[in-house]
DNA sequence: GATGAATGAGACTTCATTCAT
DNA sequence: AATGAATGAAGTCTCATTCAT
């Protein structure tokens, strides 16, 4: 028993290894990816920057494809989640909002590089080498922008906010997020973003 | 006279012919990558789209990359033109955000399928071929953001907007256009954005 | 009667602008092959050099490689005559060894360019594209080393020369003509060589 | 231990296996190349020669040009040493005149395909595809006819060779071997060659 | 005759993926 | 598990040659 309990944990610290292992190339591959684009980062390099060979890519990981597939499960593990735990919150529509911005705000600065390589994953179906992958982005952008509609909309119903198109609105929404962290450096918060949406720009 | 006239016409004409070969590559071209992102997109694929021989292709451009920046050129002949003249113009800060949210609205509207290519083009420095290429994406887009700037900028020192950073208020009007124009369809009009943007979204 | 005149006069003249198209070209070609070497020099940059269109080249002469070879044939025109020549008259093997190398000094100087080519024209069957082809130059070249073995051979018959193998005698007269023109720059006249070839470098 | 030495001896066997492929490889393009010439030579056909795939020949080398140099400097390692040892004995001229010839002699026997391919390599810069490259045949050949050109100059100083330009004199020793190796199939050996250079052929 | 646009075969090279060790 | 040598499909680009005008 004291040996099967042995075999366990080695088994155990076999299987962190190897899940650490997963890490270090997801967040190799990350980097590279973020950096360079998909294209252009080679599997080779992605395996030196992971200190492994080439070859054990393909022992984790089917296909480049897939790498960025799991890197981007990965990123958004969780994400759903708290989407709709904000979504179910009983504040109002003003609130709400707030959430959801400082939410995303903290998430897209947590995963900046990941920020860098949403412009890719944006691209169209067939973009990507096989078709169908890459599928997690698309679920959970949509799924997104789903719920910041809704929330405009309740607002709107509950005549918080202007009668706008939620459509409109929660793209603007998106499109700040993802423009700003992918290019802006210098905002330090989420504040006077959220303040000018809220709004406008205009004095009086 | 008559003849050399004639002659005169002939060559003429083979030189349109030639400018109607360069713009028809242009536009295949401008359509793959759209559709499929520049490096998904095969010259073989383009000389077909363009119905003429991949050599062809180098006759008219020396490289894949030459074509893009081709494009983005042609796109952009007196965008920097029109972006000025706003600029210099004698009205109020207010009517000048509008003038040039409606220009670039209706420039993107013009030139969707460019409007989808942005996103890669907003790639680092080394993430296409050669280095210094695509250079007219970052010359005109740093400009548009300049002048942007610079009508808010104005705005607040007359007291008409509020006072917000400048160069975050500029990057959502940007972030707004690219994004709204690459994945929006349903938006019909600027006139909600610009709404949005000078009154914000909240009632009263 | 006159008017056939003029019409055959009219014909003359254009059958000699031909001529002196054809030259022309040639002589691009020989400068440009010396320059660069055949594999490396385009049909479009022998157009240019001489002044006329790509196409026009095909008019002239069906191929690249039949350039090359008319550029051989041209050049050695009236070569064999005059070593034929040489090699008949009733004077003492040193002389007629005089004469040859001579003539040949005088031949490659005259042909500088050329003598930059012949590297490439030593090439084994099937360099050149077409088999068969470029044989001009190994005629005449196999021509030239008999008729300098021949001489050598009868000044060793006659006692006049020492009993060297008559092959390799000519052989190094050969090397020295074709190398000595390639690359040295400096070297004035042929009487050193022939001097060095007769009598040797040692003294006494 | 002794698994740390089969260990040791496995990289060995494997690095071994990885020098011999190279060696393959470079035996195969020499092959070609000094048959056909750089140029008509195709990755294509040294990878068959070498019985392995085009894709391989990248991992061992980074271009086909890389693959000329890479022969020339294979070639001559250990040339140079050879030849300033001649230089630096303490032997009369004519003896290391003798030397030199023998040495140079042996060299192109061993190195008989090598041999035709220097007429290539004679070609001006530019002629290659990058320029700097196939620069170890340029240096060795300028070093190798500078020692001898001294040897020959030392000669006459010491009054044993003809007062004869130095430069013509190694030229046309360095003619001679290039052009013997390069075309010559009947020579034996290098004595008669070095006779006629010291002796010249007239008799008496 | 003359042009130069057009073709297409084929070259070099890259790189995701496989596989023997 | 791990390596990295090996493969081969596919991509960009070149250029001799052809052909419509």
């Amino acid at each position: 028993m004291s040996q099967k309990l042995t075999i366990k944990s080695t088994i155990s610290r076999k299987e962190k290894e190897k899940l650490k292992r997963r890490k270090t190339i997801l967040k190799s591959a990350l980097y590279l990816f973020s950096k360079k684009g998909f294209f252009k980062t080679k599997m080779e390099e992605i395996a030196k920057k992971a200190s492994l060979s080439k070859g054990l890519l393909y022992f984790y990981f089917t296909s480049k494809e897939e790498i960025l597939e799991e890197i981007v499960k990965e990123i958004y593990r969780g994400f759903m989640e708290r989407i709709e735990k904000i979504k179910a919150k009983s504040i109002s529509p003003a609130q709400k909002l707030e959430e959801f911005i400082k939410f995303e705000w903290n998430f897209y600065k947590r995963n900046k590089k990941f920020a860098n390589l949403i412009f890719e994953l944006y691209q169209e179906e067939g973009y990507f080498l096989k078709k169908g992958k890459v599928k997690t982005f698309r679920e959970v952008h949509l799924r997104e922008k789903e719920v910041l509609k809704n929330i405009i909309k309740e607002g709107i119903e509950k005549g918080i906010f202007k009668d706008y198109d939620p459509e409109l609105a929660s793209f603007i929404v998106s499109a700040i997020f993802h423009f700003v962290f992918m290019k802006s450096r210098g905002i330090k918060s989420h504040e006077e973003i959220l303040e000018l949406f809220l709004k406008g720009i205009l004095k009086k």
